[in-house]
DNA sequence: CAATAATGTAATCACTGTTTACAACTTATG
DNA sequence: CATAAGTTGTAAACAGTGATTACATTATTG
């Protein structure tokens, strides 16, 4: 983790003023989630007047997109990783590791997952960046779909439909934890974590034409 | 829908306030999201001093919770009705009609869909009423669910595991619309409730045990 | 070196949620 | 009925917010 401290500057300027600005307001996050960013404090922890910011970031939002940006490369790649790790060349393992390492970040980075989906907060049609990183994980799942459907591993033959509800389930999942609806649902002696990944197991079970019943 | 204008008191006291400061937020909600709400701006529309509002409500949280209580209340009478008025005694047909029900009033009314799931706008704990009208909905599923498996009708065995998966689905797929990821993944000539709903029949035929395999 | 562009500051604006001292009205009580 | 005790309004203030403006300082470059 790279540390980007305020390094009480002795010249003029700052130098590196929108990295730092974003690490503080990245820091600002991981302390109180999204409310808890202000430009003001972001200034102030990067030890610059209140309007500075607005030299590098055209208003709160811009600097919310290049928080998400930051959070959506690593989220990107933290999928990317995880399913070229896996070992059988299966389309549906390949999804379903998608979908795990999908879980696993948004529940271990609940915060910053709900400042990459959440559009109030970001301005996500001027992010090349965030389209890029979105749009790669979305051609993920489909070519491991395509795949599937094509060596007859799916039960239903609309493509597109199935891969909606796989998309579905995974970010409605990560959503009703970021969003504490999923105390209530939580099954007992299980985090959330593995009963997210229980239930996407499930679903892959279901959309699966291998004629088991599931569990 | 009932009106509750700006009455220009004339009397010191105004009678009314609570709810009057309710359906100004409401209106203030339908005109530009959650965000849109100020509890000053909801003073000026009763007519009433900035520091009125107060008296009724502990905070702004307090007052975006009865927002959110009046919504539920409508929410979950949309749910209730359609599922009363469902012909067959089929447990997943019932389970269908409460998700197409549920996708349909979250569609229809996006923001205040917003409100009474997120989390960090509303006090959830505080209010008896809103947990009572989400327990409804999700005893409805439950039931459902729980006679589809006695019947026999369900392809696994861990209802457990169904019901979240299709909490998580419906869900998902009302949250993919609120939080606008759903552009990018809507059938061409199709509206989002359309989609919504193929999806979610789809779901449910992969759920169901009647050995179809979808479309 | 001088002109220019980039990037900082200080002051200010309008707006927010919230609190406090006080005023006006309503209700309960002697 | 009078008066005491709530209840519910007002006015003024506070600290915090995003954002803009005029200006100062520094870096870049012809």
């Amino acid at each position: 983790m790279p540390k980007a401290k305020t390094p009480r500057r002795t010249s003029y300027h700052h130098g590196n003023l929108r990295e730092v600005l974003i690490d503080a307001a990245v820091q600002l996050v991981e302390e109180g989630g999204s409310d808890n960013v202000s430009v003001r404090e972001a200034a102030k922890r990067a030890g610059v007047s209140p309007g500075a910011p607005f030299r590098h970031f055209a208003n709160k939002t811009a600097l919310m997109t290049a928080v998400a940006e930051q959070a959506m490369s690593r989220f990107r790649s933290e999928i990317t990783n995880a399913v070229e790790n896996v070992a059988t060349d299966n389309p549906i393992a390949r999804f379903a590791a998608v979908g795990i390492a999908y879980l696993r970040w948004a529940i271990r980075n609940p915060t910053h997952f709900q400042i990459i989906s959440t559009r109030s907060l970001i301005d996500w049609d001027s992010s090349e960046s965030l389209r890029r990183d979105n749009e790669a994980v979305r051609a993920l799942v489909e070519g491991s779909m395509v795949e599937a459907q094509q060596r007859h591993l799916l039960r239903s033959n609309d493509i597109a439909e199935t891969q909606i509800a796989a998309r579905a389930l995974v970010y409605g999942l990560a959503r009703m934890y970021i969003d504490g609806h999923f105390a209530q649902w939580a099954v007992a002696g299980h985090t959330a974590e593995q009963t997210a990944q229980n239930v996407l197991k499930h679903f892959v079970t279901l959309i699966g034409n291998d004629g088991s019943k599931g569990d």
